[in-house]
RNA sequence: GGGCUAGUAGCUCAGCUGGCUAGAGCACACGACUGAUAAUCGUGAGGUCGGAGGUUCAAGUCCUCCCUGGCCCA
């Protein structure tokens, strides 16, 4: 007889191999078919909710690893959250306005769009922004991602226009917005301001000048012996251009001034720098006729060096001794920090630079001229004027344009800002950082150090793709509409057909009927061509999704995006929330860093080290996309490499092995009738459900605290070590040979299936497909899908500290004996561990544990039999346990043909000569 | 240049408030099994904890400087 029949061997049709990119959009279809969204969207209506609110990628392109890794830590902690009870609905959203749609709709259109209205270009954007979203959505379902994909937010549908629009008339209403002139970043190519986010700093050659100054008032009573010879203040410059805009130079109040005598003349410059600037005009004859403090030239003024007018000298802090001269050139319309100071000074924010970047035909000497020919011209005019010390040519960091990487310039505009000191906004938005949870921690000094130092946020773009500043010029006298109720009443319109109307009807018809301007009577206006900046659009996400959304509310618990969101979305959001409704749209705020490649560097496509995650997807599958996220501590920068794909890959192979061989042994299991109670488990079953339920409450607290990768270590390291390795291990043999009616057997089994119900359900937020897979196959009654259903509660009744501390020192013992079981097998001694019988001397502190557990060891060790004995006649001595003592021998007996463990029994048993006691009896039972 | 931040075995991570011969899993090498089999088990070999100083009886853990990265600014 074939005694293997006899065996409960697993049996299962769960495959071992995945074939993940092949069998997940299977089950996305199976999803599909039971209507699972739905399903989800009701799930735990009522109760507690927890909102974690998506910020909007750009709907352009096709989805990146930053995309991916951020909605897959999304969907990770909406998952789990949803899994812990609470009510978790999700919106996904895109921001859609803005300068890059525009550009890639201008490129596509090419000569065809100057034919074109400003609103049917803007239909070509929408039409555009369209296909994106749905690109991407399509995208990120196939990561497995849950959501409402079928009503996702978009910053361009009308009633997201609408409100947007109406809190940009709240601000006016508090007075924080205001018209005002200020250098901005222009670029003159895109013919339009940029933001902050919108400039790159790229290596740049230019022109490097040192320039004079006439000083023209009269010396400080201090310095009268200077009065022999003409006075003269260095400049050092590398924009010449901005030299016919220059209305001051700038000195430092805490440093101190030399006036150096050389050719007949006094040159003025910082002291700690003087030196070297000598050195750089070749200037080997000279000597410092005085030293003085910069106070002593405060308001006094020099001349310009070719025009008529003066140059006033002023004291800022911004000056240092890094580069130059110590004296600087300050044109207020065309640098920050002349801004600042200009505006102290009384100075004009003066720019002769039109929108092309051309000085203005009225420019004296270089009127309609093009900047990129202007700095010749300017050196030329000042070495012609005799003012020219030196020139030479400096790399350097430089602004360029995002978009069509070219160079930009600083040039003062009429632009709409938000003010950051009316209202307090500033203060307010400091105070309520304080309020927010910065997970990491550092993110709070991160964003607080931003808005401290942060200037007016300017919000005017002149572009055609966004939002319109709904704002109104009298025809007449210019006077500017920026009234909160005229703003409502044109936000109202909005919300049936979007902004379009702003640039398809006529003021007249847009304005409330009768409006006439409080100014000067007149009832004519036209329209402000600005539009909003895009990081206004999404920073309003909170008052147009949030609020408006019935199962939403604001402030969210949860935002989470890209470390640098804390310039981005997080800081636009908590500014207009802050402006609108003085605190902050969100209560948590966690941060993830970027994608790396192998080596930490960004990827790039010039750099050829992308990978894609439709690559991944195609390749691995989408779950181990996703386990590549849950492994990491993404907390920090992550990499991703072909090698981590790999370990990942065989990681997740490992946890659906170990699944499958418990589905396996799990065949025709019913636990409505072989549930076996607590206290009649075995005593290593229940050590299993210790390890399992301390495994729940682990990754319970680390899904709390969003530490992902401690839970993909728990779990394999679970999976490997206590089950693979050892529980399961061990189990076989028992499993295998036991009656189906034992203790023995049932204990087993019930312990398999917590085990099972439990690693799948603390699975599906992070392995959603594969959790399912197992889901369906699982026996018993159970909800409609895993995602639907609830985390396994910790049941403290199952952690046994002093039981695994038991096992933990058998454990130690068991290594000992693998250790000499290894050597036996190195010498051809035997081949199964169970041919082996192991003899064990013991040191004291083991003697008791080992007695205890003497009829439990073979099993443990995997061998067939083990004594405790102080008679060995070759003993080896343990590594690791000191006074422990061990000798390898042949097993007694014969081979059992049946459960392989060798007995002396064997042959005993006239009906069944080639088994075991044990198997007879089994037989007999079974 | 400034703000924030990181650097422990090939990979992914542990190492709490300083006290071990620095750990785990995977990968790798070698071996066993063939009743988890394109699986499973065992053994083994991998680290001057980015570098240099310092504090301390004692430092991967504290301090200083430096190097190499990342994000955001200038």
């Amino acid at each position: 007889m074939d005694y293997k029949d006899t065996l409960n061997l697993p049996k299962t049709d769960f495959p071992m191999r995945a074939n993940l990119p092949k069998r997940e959009p299977e089950l996305l279809k199976h999803w599909q078919q039971i209507d699972l969204n739905e399903q989800l969207e009701k799930n735990n209506q009522g109760k507690e909710s927890f909102i974690l609110h998506d910020g909007p990628p750009y709907a352009n392109g096709h989805l990146h690893m930053g995309h991916a890794l951020n909605k897959i830590l999304k969907d990770i902690i909406v998952k789990s959250k949803r899994m812990q009870g609470f009510f978790t609905p999700y919106v996904p959203g895109w921001d859609c306005h803005g300068l890059p749609i525009e550009l890639m709709v201008d490129k596509k259109l090419g000569k065809k769009k100057r034919e074109m209205s400003k609103a049917d270009f803007r239909r070509q954007c929408r039409e555009y922004a369209k296909v994106w979203v749905q690109t991407q959505s399509e995208e990120f379902q196939r990561l497995g991602i849950f959501g409402d994909w079928e009503n996702p937010y978009l910053t361009m549908t009308p009633d997201y226009e609408a409100t947007t629009a109406r809190e940009l008339a709240r601000l006016v209403e508090r007075g924080s917005l205001y018209k005002g002139k200020k250098p901005i970043h222009w670029c003159s190519s895109c013919v339009t301001a940029l933001a902050e986010a919108e400039v790159e700093y790229d290596e740049h050659v230019s022109p490097s000048i040192y320039v004079k100054f006439p000083y023209v008032d009269e010396l400080p009573a201090e310095l009268s012996e200077l009065s022999e010879k003409p006075l003269n203040f260095v400049i050092w410059t590398t924009t010449p251009w901005t030299i016919p805009a220059n209305l001051g130079i700038c000195l430092n109040p805490e440093l101190t001034y030399v006036a150096v005598e050389a050719k007949g003349e006094y040159l003025v410059l910082a002291e700690g720098l003087y030196e070297g600037v000598m050195q750089t005009l070749g200037i080997e004859d000279y000597s410092v006729a005085a030293t003085f403090a910069a106070e002593l030239f405060d308001n006094k003024n020099c001349r310009h060096p070719f025009y008529d007018r003066n140059s006033l000298l002023m004291l800022g802090d911004h000056v240092t001794l890094e580069a130059g001269t110590g004296c600087v050139h300050t044109a207020p319309g065309h640098g920050q920090d002349d801004y600042v100071v200009g505006l102290k000074y009384g100075l004009e924010i003066y720019n002769p630079v039109d929108d092309y970047g051309r000085y203005r035909q009225d420019l004296e000497l270089f009127g309609g001229m093009k900047l990129k020919d202007a700095n010749a011209a300017v050196n030329a005019k000042l070495s012609e004027v005799g003012a020219l010390l030196h020139e030479t040519q400096v790399s350097h960091s430089y602004p360029h344009c995002w978009r069509c990487k070219k160079p930009i310039i600083f040039r003062a505009t009429e632009q709409w800002f938000i003010s950051m000191e009316e209202n307090n906004l500033r203060q307010k938005a400091l105070q309520e950082i304080e309020k927010v949870e910065w997970i990491p921690s550092w993110g709070r000094n991160r964003i607080f150090n931003m808005v401290e130092a942060r200037p007016d946020w300017c919000i005017s773009r002149q572009r055609s793709w966004g939002v319109p500043i709904t704002i109104a010029y009298c025809e007449k006298c210019g006077e500017a509409l920026n009234d909160g109720k005229i703003m409502h009443h044109i936000a109202d319109q909005f919300e049936a057909t979007g902004s379009d109307v702003w640039f398809e009807k006529e003021a007249s018809e847009l304005l409330p009927p009768g409006t006439v301007c409080p100014a000067c009577g007149h009832d004519k206006f036209t329209k402000e061509s600005d539009i909003l900046d895009v990081w206004f659009d999404s920073g309003v996400s909170h008052a147009a999704v949030c609020e408006l959304r019935e199962e939403l509310q604001s402030p969210a618990d949860l935002y989470l995006e890209g470390s640098d969101q804390h310039r981005g979305w997080f800081h636009s959001s908590l500014l207009e929330s802050v402006g609108t409704r003085d605190r902050a749209p969100y209560k948590s705020v966690l941060t993830h860093g970027f994608v790396l490649d192998k080596d930490g560097r960004p990827m790039s496509k010039s750099m050829g080290n992308v990978i894609a995650p439709e690559e991944i997807i195609k390749k691995y599958g989408a779950e181990i996309l996703r386990l590549w996220v849950t492994a990491t501590d993404y907390r920090d920068d992550i990499r991703l490499s072909q090698e981590t794909l790999q370990r990942l890959s065989d990681a997740y192979r490992r946890i659906r092995n170990t699944a499958r061989y418990l589905l396996g042994n799990l065949n025709g299991f019913d636990p409505v009738v072989d549930t076996v109670a607590d206290q009649d488990l075995l005593e290593m079953d229940r050590w299993a459900m210790s390890r399992l339920n301390r495994l729940t409450q682990k990754v319970a607290s680390a899904y709390d605290k969003y530490e992902f990768h401690v839970i993909y270590h728990a779990i394999h390291n679970f999976c490997t070590i206590d089950l693979s390795a050892f529980y399961l291990d061990i189990l076989k043999d028992r499993l295998y040979t036991s009656p189906k009616q034992s203790i023995a057997y049932r204990s087993a089994r019930a312990t398999m299936y917590q085990i099972l119900d439990a690693l799948t359900r603390i699975l599906a937020p992070v392995l959603s497909f594969t959790a399912e897979e197992i889901w369906l196959d699982l026996p018993g009654q159970r909800e409609a899908s895993v995602h639907l259903a609830d985390f396994p509660q910790v049941n403290s009744s199952y952690l046994d500290d002093q039981l695994e501390e038991r096992y933990e020192q058998l454990h130690k013992v068991r290594l000992e004996v693998s250790r000499q079981l290894e050597k036996a097998r190195a010498d051809k001694q035997l081949g199964q561990s169970l041919e082996a019988k192991v003899l064990l001397d013991a040191p004291e502190n083991y003697q008791q544990l080992l007695t205890d557990y003497l009829d439990a060891l073979p099993t443990y060790f995997i061998v067939s039999q083990v004594e405790l004995t102080k008679n060995l006649s070759a003993a080896v001595d343990a590594e690791n346990i000191p006074g422990l003592r061990l000798q390898i021998l042949p097993a007694d007996g014969e081979k059992c043909e049946r459960c392989w463990n060798y007995a002396t029994s064997v042959g005993q048993n006239n009906e069944h000569p080639t088994i075991c006691a044990r198997c007879t009896d089994a037989l007999a039972a079974g």
